[in-house]
DNA sequence: TCTCAAACGAGAGCACCGCTCTCGACTTCA
DNA sequence: TGAAGTCGAGAGCGGTGCTCTCGTTTGAGA
């Protein structure tokens, strides 16, 4: 009756081979990455003809979505999570937890950091039905953002040109928070792929003590109030 | 006589043909990414049977690398070029210039940009050869650190962290200019890396004045003298 | 000048890829 | 009970990197 339960064997079965796609995709995303992810492998290592995955996934676009839903969602599970550890008030701290929880996912799993945030897959463009997993780990810096604007009163310049972020996450931040925040979360994203990528090989020894000093200094709650766009240069 | 001049018609024709496999795999790399380059594809271009072409490059991952390094070079030179025409003492309006030049080729070659600086190709990794000419470029801003020590004296702490840097370099530079230097470097990749890899989409809406707010308040010369490793937080 | 090894281009072939189509078997629903 | 829909398997298309062979051409040494 329920359209949950009582589901027919075929509608039980669908939703267990496509699952059992999904994670073998993610292992093989994991291993070697997502442009190396082959249809034909998941199907061999399934035991099934290639041809019946395409009864599940249309095309190995869609299947790649459905990873970066999911791990997009993971991401933002941890980070949420591991916010809510800290001391809401902290903003300092708030911030390294994010920066350093951030990185310890990316060196655990650097295949499905570089699939959220290296280059994009050749081919492959993200849709929509992307963009609201991405905003769940974004959402957590704007929220830290929020709180270090209603401290310095929040009253500062609201040009056009964040009038994106405005829109997008219901939150009326000042243009100051914004390049504070976005200037934050490129540096980290910066640190993170240099170190990901090789850029910091026989530069950097210690890559530990680096990045500690690195996502200190990002801290996009401190020095806030400067001037945006009002004064210039 | 000389080796230089008097080269056998065959050695001609193979420097010719070498050029021109790189110069069709050039073209094939602005297209369409360094990803979906095709040895297959350039022997079309070219009008050969695709098994020449490892006549003249052993494998695919040869052809990434010669193109890596070539790349590699003309970043250098632009960059190069542009701080040439900079006073050499205004290390501000020097970090600009050079952060500018940066995304200005970055937009113009974004699959070049991806492939230099974005997540490595499967299955490729970039051997010593690269190390050089990648050098070229962060030698820039090494020369902009050098200055901004020696106005405060250079007297900071020298960590082991960084070691790598000093010795890669041949530059004495202190730990706070070395943190300084890729914390700037960092955010300059990742402010570049959000706008072309679409992570600003339909959130900031004008990336050039937001690129300019951002490259301004990265500047690795201002602020010099912060304390390094010796105060902590 | 002649010889012979090295270099070369072309083509076939191997194993892989994404994807499509067809066909027979099965399940579901009216 | 039929009809319609769903499924898995297999063949096939055009693409990929790469290897091997074969006949030709080239160039350097005897």
């Amino acid at each position: 009756m329920t359209p949950s339960a009582a589901l027919s064997a075929r509608a039980v079965a669908r939703r267990e081979l496509t699952g059992a796609i999904v994670a073998s995709a993610r292992r093989q995303l994991a291993e070697i990455g997502p442009a190396a992810l082959s249809v034909r492998a998941v199907a061999r290592d399934l035991g099934m003809a290639s041809s019946a995955v395409y009864r599940y996934f249309p095309s190995r676009d869609d299947l790649l979505t459905e990873l970066l839903v999911i791990i997009y969602g993971e991401l933002a599970d941890r980070l949420e999570q591991a916010d809510a550890a800290v001391d809401r008030s902290d903003l300092g701290e708030r911030w390294l937890t994010l920066g350093r929880t951030l990185r310890c996912w990316a060196l655990a799993a650097p295949h499905e950091y570089a699939f959220l945030y290296g280059s994009p897959v050749p081919g492959y463009s993200a849709p929509d039905a992307t963009v609201a997993p991405s905003g769940r780990v974004t959402a957590i810096l704007l929220d830290i953002m929020a709180e270090s604007d209603r401290r310095s009163s929040g009253t500062g310049a609201r040009s056009e040109i964040y009038a994106g972020i405005r829109e997008g996450s219901g939150i009326d931040l000042s243009d100051d928070a914004c390049i504070r925040g976005l200037r934050a979360w490129g540096g980290l994203l910066g640190a993170i792929s240099l170190e990901l990528f090789g850029h910091l090989h026989r530069a950097v020894l210690d890559y530990d003590a680096h990045f500690e000093l690195i996502v200190a200094r990002l801290d996009p709650s401190a020095g806030a109030g400067q001037d945006a766009l009002s004064t210039g240069r």
